[in-house]
DNA sequence: CCTGAATTTAAACAAACGTTTGATTGACTA
DNA sequence: TAGTCAATCAAACGTTTGTTTAAATTCAGG
């Protein structure tokens, strides 16, 4: 059986994703969790303490499974060309290697984040973000167009972002939508779909 | 002065978007809307109703502004060609009538619903989200690659939608990504670029 | 000025909240 | 075997929660 601490992590991660940080009791965490009430504020000294642990230790990490995918989708290619990295880019989260519930969970929790964000998230972007994005641009930058600007380099990135994030962010809806369920070959087929829609994006008006 | 009850309601608004249902206590609200704490059990019946009375009086309303500055948009114009769509597509969203902070608090509690939907929010989306997307692949399907199925048809208009979503949605981090403030000019330079962006990825590979 | 309905008020309610406390357990060390 | 220390527990702490109540106040119409 795991630790009573390991066991209040997972479930308060579920519950706070599920509810949000008042939305849910300590009480309720450590009912389910299957510890007594002081538990919580034994291991993580207070709720909020819980809240950062949780923050800290699984959701960065997945970010960081995430990433590693990526660089491992790209080893032994010095040069990859821009549909590689696209579709590393794409493959990488629309693959990632988590469960429905554990992905699904880990958005909920990000969206929270990122519409009210704590002092964790301040760490998590300037260190796990931006290192990322910068890195996508430095590979991307040498297929676009000659003289392109450093904003318009930044706009392309977000773009191909944004369709890797609403694709996955937004599974149900498109399944709902398209009519499709979001099985190994759809997903095939929405990463193919990203990298042309994107690589013509990419490449400007003078393809 | 407004009456008691539209007092409520612009400040529930306001603090449920800030910090969710359940991170505002009714005596905060009533607190800060200037009136007594049993007038929220009055008017609406219970924080509950209060919270349906927000969603159903408030931010329904703004997405239909926002779809009929699409349309007005286009209006005028019988067969409006594919740049036309997606520009009027990213005005009607990007440049909404709104203040700033209406702004932020509606993309708030949106992603709040969205990622724990209520009763509210499910007619929200049959009925208002729905038939938009399906007119939007309507518009845009004269301009796809002959041949074009269904299903490609939505991923086109679903990609052009992640970026509008993306780019609305992540100002906070897209300002601190690319370093540059939201204002009006940039807004238009990201209404372009996604425009251009999109353009060449709906006319497909052959273009 | 009076009346009756609409509104606003202060006070109180039970329930649930996060946290603290002090006792108890069980495995390991001296 | 006695002592130690982290782990766990039930119980209680003082607040804060959403809601209810009944009295007070406001205000238009006759």
């Amino acid at each position: 059986m795991k630790t009573a601490r390991q066991r209040i992590l997972d479930t308060a991660e579920r519950l706070f994703a599920e509810k949000g940080f008042e939305g849910v009791s300590v009480r309720e965490i450590t009912g389910k969790a299957g510890c007594n009430v002081a538990s919580i504020n034994y291991y993580f000294g207070s709720k909020k303490g819980l809240y950062l642990a949780v923050f800290r230790e699984k959701m960065v990490g997945r970010v960081r499974k995430v990433q590693e995918a990526f660089w491992r989708e790209l080893e032994g290619e010095r040069r990859p060309d821009a549909r590689r990295v696209i579709r590393a880019l794409a493959r990488a989260f629309l693959k990632s290697p988590f469960s429905e519930r554990e992905r699904l969970l880990h958005h909920k929790l990000m969206a929270r984040e990122a519409s009210r964000p704590t002092e964790a998230f301040e760490i998590f972007h300037s260190e796990v973000v931006m290192p990322f994005f910068n890195a996508l641009i430095g590979l991307l930058r040498p297929y676009m167009p000659e003289g392109t600007q450093r904003d318009e380099q930044m706009l392309y990135v977000l773009s191909i972002i944004a369709q890797v994030m609403h694709f996955n962010l937004s599974r149900n809806m498109i399944s709902r939508v398209t009519g499709r369920r979001f099985d190994e070959g759809f997903i095939d087929t929405l990463i193919e779909h990203i990298v042309s829609f994107s690589l013509f994006g990419l490449m400007g008006e003078e393809r």
